[in-house]
DNA sequence: GCTTGACCTTCCAGTAACTGTAAGGTTTAC
DNA sequence: GTAAACCTTACAGTTACTGGAAGGTCAAGC
């Protein structure tokens, strides 16, 4: 199939699909009389495990590691398990500060009268470095 | 105080501050005789601003919107709260696909034994497009 | 046979928000 | 006088794409 059907089947878009052959992510597609990229069966299970695990949370240099595992037959499944609990520690954290952010917007927003005056907590707090907690 | 003095005192770090400046973010900072960046009081005052709104989760082109409702004296406090509240929204957004993330992580190392083998049901279910939910 | 639209190709630039590094001037302390 | 610790500018690199230009190819309809 050509990199649109591709594109469709795998959840990617073209431009992400040649940009992944660019910085050498996956390698290069096979190609048709007229040039343009081919893509079978296998190739676009590649492209779709690429897409999930980025949909997960894993970085691009993080999909790498993947799939060199996954082409390697001596792995122990620990090993990836332990990027996938890491990369859950990860959102954890991540998630933590966001909740925090949040926290103090609602604090900020709580304090400000929201009226049609000049009068604003919110950016005298932000001014003197207030947002706490 | 000199730009390292004014780095600590906000919270931001001197090339932070200096690209801030580079951007047009904040008006460029004055300077003594031997060309060194000199900050008064109200300027640090500006740099904590930017560095609390940051930190809350604005992007530097909400701070720009943020410091332009700050410095004019016919702003209603209500637009600068609904801003608030919008990025409020914006994290809730984010802080749910996050979750939704992490929930698939857990799910696929539910699934995979983590032992010494190569059988791993993480890489099957990516290759599968398997991360479902 | 020709045009039109939807594909495909490559290549280069832009995005967000910095950070790193190089090359060099200044100040301060010993 | 020299070394450490500042400061300056300018340019490249990071992450993960996305947009756009310029041009080749293919299938359908007239």
């Amino acid at each position: 199939m050509n990199i649109s059907a591709a594109a469709a089947a795998s959840g990617l878009s073209s431009k992400t699909i040649r940009y992944y052959e660019d910085i050498e992510l996956i390698p290069p597609a096979s190609r048709s009389d007229n040039g343009y990229r081919y893509y079978d069966v296998s190739a676009v299970e590649q492209l779709r495990f690429v897409h999930q695990a980025r949909l997960v949370g894993f970085s691009v240099a993080e999909c790498r590691q993947l799939l060199e595992l996954q082409s390697n037959s001596q792995r122990h499944s620990a090993h990836v398990k332990s990027l996938v609990l890491e990369k859950c520690d990860q959102l954890e954290q991540r998630i933590k500060e966001l909740l925090q952010m949040q926290s103090m917007l609602r604090d900020l927003a709580s304090r400000c009268s929201g009226n049609e005056g000049p009068d604003c907590a919110i950016l005298d707090e932000l001014g003197r470095g207030g947002a706490h907690e």
